[in-house]
DNA sequence: TCTGGGGTCCTCATACCT
DNA sequence: TCTGAGGTATGAGGACCC
């Protein structure tokens, strides 16, 4: 293990909901709360403000609304954040070669590989001015934890939430991780939480003190010898900078559960070209195809099939997802689907042969495909028109009031609020859902661009046009 | 008053092969 | 030819993460 305090954590504060207070102004301040708004919607994240209310990550959004009913819900706008995302990963390559995304608020550098960082001070001047360049850049905030392994720069930038920074000095990692939860420790959630508990064990010295044999026989052999290296705070693990996906899949949750075998086929086929979409735009095709269904009463199973080779024909996995689904008894209603397709290939190998097979037998291929991407296209789009055009939080531009985002819609009106990242919070005004003066628009940049800058970003990529 | 969506990794059972 | 042991592939489920 290194000695030198040189991996950093970086976490995003509240990173959706405080990407909508910039967007909009008249939220600054607010309780905000960012998720799905339909009747089985959840929280994805809550602002500050928010979580005043004991409103949280992951909690039904039927019990957000009752905790903090006066708060504003919005969806979640994934182009912006995939565009802020992209500008603090790009802050952060700046340090280093080696940097590991986990999500899009979330990552891993190694100041050393960079030449960043080598000691403690040089890391703590980097940490600091890398938290300064994500403000000016974004306006947003980010806290970052630095020490000499992932697992304490993690733990240390979860200490330094909201806006701050804590390094953790080598050789006292072991004294502050003593008293800490279990809970505290990557890996341990409330089912393994549980367990530990019922076995006397709440706290991160207590588990070293069990001793690895104990802990390989209550919890299994992997995750007993991990948890015992975490509990003496060993954890060599590298940053890595390019992770391979090794599954794709889309799943849908349905407002009310749907009895009727024949529509849950064809939502079945729905998800399978869906996933068959997203698996030929990221160059990939898999050999796995796997279905899942929730139950009405939430139990959950997965179904799988392996194929004698890697597939990206929409048919095949279609097929498939048939096959698998009448396996399976419905009866009583299922809440949500799922397909997936898993034993990745990179695509381009293996499409050598079907390209050489399809050249040879059939010229239509490529139109087939191309026709493939538009109905996949058609088929995301399909959803009630009102619903569409103006969900809550997207940006709109009205032909004489200008830019501003939809405060809610509903009984053929949908209210405005007219405001931009940079102006005073606005005025509200309400139009028909009809009105020809009002469209959709792409989010603006949280910051202003300075004219020129060579980084000159085109304001949002839409989530869908 | 319930519980999203997209992933990863691990464990256990079973089948098959040698 | 029978039997058992061990390796590998597959399928199902569960815990965990953001």
């Amino acid at each position: 293990m290194r000695t030198a305090p040189t991996i950093l954590h970086l976490d995003m504060d509240a990173f959706f909901a405080s990407a909508e207070q910039a967007s909009k102004p008249s939220l600054r301040g607010k309780a905000v709360v960012v998720g799905g708004l339909g009747p089985r919607g959840v929280v994805a994240t809550a602002s500050y403000e928010a979580r005043v209310f004991g409103v949280h990550s992951a909690m039904p959004m039927a019990q957000a609304r009752r905790l903090a009913p006066n708060a504003a819900y919005l969806v979640p706008r994934f182009g912006l954040y995939r565009e802020v995302s992209e500008q603090v990963m790009g802050l952060l390559r700046a340090l280093s070669p080696l940097v590991e995304p986990l999500s899009l608020d979330e990552a891993f550098v190694d100041l050393e590989a960079g030449g960043a960082a080598w000691d403690e001070s040089s890391a703590r001047l980097t940490g600091a001015k890398l938290r300064a360049d994500i403000r000016a850049g974004t306006g947003l905030t980010g806290s970052v934890g630095l020490a000499a392994s992932k697992m304490l720069a993690k733990i240390a930038s979860e200490q330094a939430k909201p806006d701050g920074l804590v390094l953790i000095q080598p050789g006292t990692e072991r004294a502050l991780l003593g008293p800490m939860s279990v809970r505290t420790l990557p890996g341990v959630g409330p089912a393994t939480g549980d367990h530990l508990r019922r076995a006397g064990i709440t706290t991160v010295e207590e588990l070293a003190e069990a001793g690895e044999d104990e802990l390989v026989r209550l919890l299994g052999k992997a995750h007993g010898h991990a948890l015992y290296a975490m509990a003496l705070a060993h954890d060599d693990r590298p940053v890595v900078a390019e992770r391979e996906a090794k599954s794709v899949s889309v799943e849908d949750t349905y407002d009310v559960d749907i009895h009727d075998r024949v529509r849950v086929g064809l939502e079945v086929q729905r998800l399978a070209d869906r996933c068959v979409h997203r698996l030929r735009g990221a160059g990939l095709s898999g050999r796995t195809i796997v279905l899942k269904v929730r139950r009405y009463d939430f139990s959950t199973l997965t179904r799988s099939e392996t194929l004698r080779g890697p597939t990206d024909d929409p048919a095949v996995v279609r097929e498939a997802a048939a096959r698998l689904l009448e396996a399976v008894d419905t009866t009583g209603g299922v809440r949500l689907l799922g397909v997936g397709v898993s034993g990745l290939a990179d695509y381009t190998q293996e499409d050598l042969f079907a390209q050489a097979r399809a050249a040879a037998a059939e010229p239509a291929a490529q139109e087939h495909a191309a026709a493939e991407e538009v109905s996949e296209e058609s088929v995301v789009e399909h959803v009630p028109p009102a619903e569409r055009r103006w969900p809550a939080g997207h940006d709109v531009r009205h032909s004489e009031y200008g830019h501003g985002w939809v405060q809610g819609s509903g009984l053929g009106r949908v209210t405005v609020r007219f405001e931009t990242p940079y102006s005073e919070p606005g005025r509200v005004r309400t139009f028909r859902t009809d009105d020809p003066a009002l469209e959709p628009a792409d989010p603006l940049p949280l910051v202003p661009r300075r004219p020129g800058s060579a980084e000159g970003v085109t304001a949002g990529v839409p989530e869908r046009a």
